[in-house]
DNA sequence: AGGTGGCAGATTGCATGCAATCTGAGCGCC
DNA sequence: GGCGCTCAGATTGCATGCAATCTGCCACCT
């Protein structure tokens, strides 16, 4: 965690919140841990006002704790949080691919989904996925669950499904098991859940948007992470 | 909109976020007018500092639109985002009530529900509904959903209902149509979602939820309200 | 006339000082 | 020994001053 960088695009609490949420999301605090402004404005260069906006934001987020004159604490997650975020998240996104199929995509729309499916079906050809492959395929997995949810044109799912990124392993951008067959799998879903997009099929859309996130679900249940 | 109360339970922050809350959702300000952080200090007595976080939150919430050293505007809702609101709080409030129903009540949260319900139907004996019942009508209109997320058992889906809470109309805090009939309806329809709950028939429970939701959603439709 | 540069007021971003509250250790009392 | 009290250090809540950025206007050039 080094200070703000010269170049700065934008203010510095985002830039600070941004990499408090890195590091948390991370791991890199204890569950439950407090975090103190003065503490993090040292480590970060800055002082206690835009740490202080940071936490208020990432509380809001879900990833902290609040309680008035104590401060803030990362939260804990535990098993059953996780799966119950990987239950919503199902839902959400079961909607988003619905509504999509309902109104149809537009040509980009649909020119966008086609590349992400290409660069997936280029980095599976090689039929093993080594260890170096896994950031590129959780770019792209996670490309193609946010092109969803800008296609569903619902902004209220988007906000949602934004916040349950918030919880870790339930978020798409973190893949939970890379065993080649999984990720194979996974990978013909989206396949699958775009074509019943194309074919307007939205009740197919949702039902194998479900499966989808239901497997990866599982595969965490399996996994036993965290 | 008066200063903090001299009996302050909580910080001013809070306080400032709760007073611009109520003043927003009332409709005191034009929808994309902007926020600014002195007037408003000047108005509710305090400094920039708790008007800061005040507006942070409820950007974090979706009530505000924040842009870097332009600060914050009312957020502007047309029909189309309210009635995507309506249709992602019918999937959620119907996925609570599939878990509930899956889970069963315990004896606190099922004499509370049952509580709820027959306070309403004490109100609805009557066979009108004057001008003067609507406040306590919202009010146990509310009651039963917020005891039916608590129910529920996932933070998740009550994290993801108070943010569709926000948008104006969509909300079960502000009931959309008055009409006897209609809220007679609407409250039988809890009754039948409570009793889909006790008999642990979660399809029910969620489809009934879901119809209840829509047909509000379809008042609203009608309605033209707003 | 239309466009451009730049200055002045207004507004937000941040740092810092002080007040209010909390935490925990030490001490006295029962 | 256990319990509560007190007080000092630590931490957050808030106010305020200054720097950075934005906005609108007006003079000026082409």
């Amino acid at each position: 965690m080094t200070g703000p960088g010269p170049t700065d695009r934008t203010t510095r609490s985002a830039s600070v919140a941004e990499q408090l949420r890195s590091a948390i999301l991370a791991g890199t605090f204890q569950p439950g841990e407090r975090l103190r402004e003065v503490s993090l404005g040292k480590q970060l260069h800055v002082s206690r006002t835009p740490v202080r906006l940071a936490l208020q934001a990432l509380a809001g987020d879900g990833l902290l704790e609040y309680v008035p004159n104590r401060g803030y604490s990362v939260r804990a997650f535990d098993r059953v949080t996780i799966l119950q975020a990987f239950e919503v998240r199902a839902a959400l996104e079961g909607l988003a691919a619905r509504f999509t199929a309902e109104r149809g995509l537009d040509g980009a729309e649909q020119a966008e989904l086609e590349r992400i499916l290409a660069e997936g079906d280029a980095l599976l050809q090689a039929g093993s996925m080594p260890e170096a492959s896994r950031p590129a395929y959780t770019r792209i997995n996670a490309a193609f669950h946010e092109a969803l949810h800008r296609a569903s044109r619902n902004r209220m799912i988007g906000e949602m499904l934004r916040i349950s990124q918030q919880v870790p392993l339930s978020s798409y951008r973190q893949v939970v098991a890379f065993e080649h067959g999984l990720v194979r799998r996974r990978h013909d879903d989206h396949h699958r859940i775009f074509e019943a997009i194309l074919l307007r099929d939205a009740g197919r859309a949702d039902g194998l948007m479900r499966d989808h996130v239901g497997s990866i679900r599982a595969a965490f249940l399996g996994g036993g992470a965290a």
